[in-house]
DNA sequence: GTCTATATGTGGATAGAC
DNA sequence: GTCTATCCACATATAGAC
C-alpha cells in the first residue's frame, strides 16, 4: 500500500487527467491505457473493469483529502482562506482527482457522489471550526465550489481569473468571517 | 421561429435532461429519441447530427437567457439578489438548459465553452450596474456558480440545501453589494 | 505483468419504405 | 415527417501467448 506499483499509479493519473480535460465518453480503457502508456490488457490486470478503475480514482482521492485536512487545519491563515486560496489552485494533484470525481458523481455514479458528500462534509466542519455563524461557512464553501466550477471549465475565464485578484477574493472571504 | 415544430422542441428537451442527469455519455441519440418518443430515424430528420443536437440546445439557451436577462435588469429586488436567488431555481427550463450546455462544454465542446462565456459576461455585466465594486461583483458570480456547481450534483446536499436558508444567504450576498 | 487477438454489444449515421 | 433496416466504427471484456 506504501509503495504501490507504478503502472497503477500512471494509470489512475492517465484516467483522471481524461475525465477531467475531456469529460467520460472521452475516458475510454483503450484511450486511458494509451495515455499511461500500457496496453489494453495490461491495465486490464490491474483494474478488471472500468468500475475498478472509477473506484481506484476515488480511492486516490480520499487519500490526498485526508492530507489536505491536516494542511487545512494546521494552516495558520486559517481554514476558511486555506480552502478558497487552494481552490484557485487548477492543475494541483487534489484538484485533478476531485474533479475526476466530480465528472463520475455527474453521470449518477454512486461511489462518486457519495465520496464528494463526504468530501464536501469534512471541508465544511473545517470552516465551522473558525467561522462560527452556519451561514457565513456555508457561503464560504459556495465561494470555493464557485472556483471549482469554474476551474472545471477550458476556456480563459476558468484558468487564471483569479490569479492576481485573489487577495482581493480573501478579503471579501475575510468579510464573510468577521460580519455579523 | 415562434411556432417550432412540437416534436424539435421535445428532442431538446429529452437531450437537454438526459445531459443534466445521466451526462453526455448516456444522452445517446438512441436514448433521446426514445425519451422524446420518436424513433432514432424521426430523430434524425429534424437534426442531422448530434452536432446538429448540440447546437440546438445552445440555440434555446440562448434563447431563455435572453428573456432573462430582461427580468434580470427589472427586477425590483436588484440584479445581485436575483442572480443569487434564481441560482437556486433547480428544475428550471434555464436551469437545465444551462447546465446541459455546461455538460457539453466539459466534453472540450468548443460552441459550448463560447456559449457559456458569453452568458457568463452578459450575468456579471448586470450585476456590475449595480455593484459597482467589481471584485464584490465577482465575489457574488462566483456564489451563483457555486450554486449551480451543487445543482449539478445528485444527491441530498444539491437539490434544496438553501430551501429555507435563501434569506440567510441573500443576506450574505447584500453584505458583499453594500461593504468595502 | 504485459501483450495480441477476438467475441460481443452498442452508438452514429444512411437508405429507403410508408 | 416518421418509421425500419442496415453499415461501419468503436468500447468493454475475455482468452491465452509470451
Amino acid at each position: 500500500m506504501s509503495r504501490p506499483p507504478i503502472a497503477k499509479e500512471k494509470i489512475i493519473d492517465a484516467y483522471a487527467s481524461m475525465l477531467c480535460d475531456d469529460g467520460e465518453r472521452a475516458a475510454t480503457i483503450e484511450a486511458t491505457a494509451a495515455k499511461a502508456g500500457v496496453s489494453k490488457g495490461g491495465l486490464l490486470y490491474h483494474f478488471a473493469s472500468k468500475e475498478a478503475l472509477a473506484l481506484g480514482v476515488i480511492e486516490a482521492l480520499h487519500a490526498i483529502v485526508k492530507q489536505d485536512l491536516e494542511l487545512m487545519a494546521s494552516a495558520p491563515e486559517g481554514p476558511a482562506r486555506y480552502f478558497v486560496r487552494t481552490s484557485t489552485l487548477v492543475g494541483s494533484e487534489l484538484d485533478r482527482l476531485f474533479l475526476a470525481v466530480l465528472r463520475l458523481a455527474q453521470t449518477g455514479h454512486e461511489p462518486s457522489i457519495e465520496a464528494l458528500e463526504l468530501v464536501h462534509s469534512s471541508w465544511l466542519d473545517q470552516i465551522r471550526t473558525e467561522v462560527k455563524d452556519q451561514y457565513a461557512a456555508q457561503t464560504i464553501m459556495l465561494i470555493g465550489e464557485g472556483l471549482y466550477y469554474q476551474s472545471s471549465m477550458p476556456g480563459p475565464w476558468s484558468r487564471g481569473t483569479f490569479g492576481k485578484d485573489l487577495d482581493h477574493l480573501l478579503d471579501q472571504v475575510e468579510r464573510l468571517k468577521n460580519g455579523s
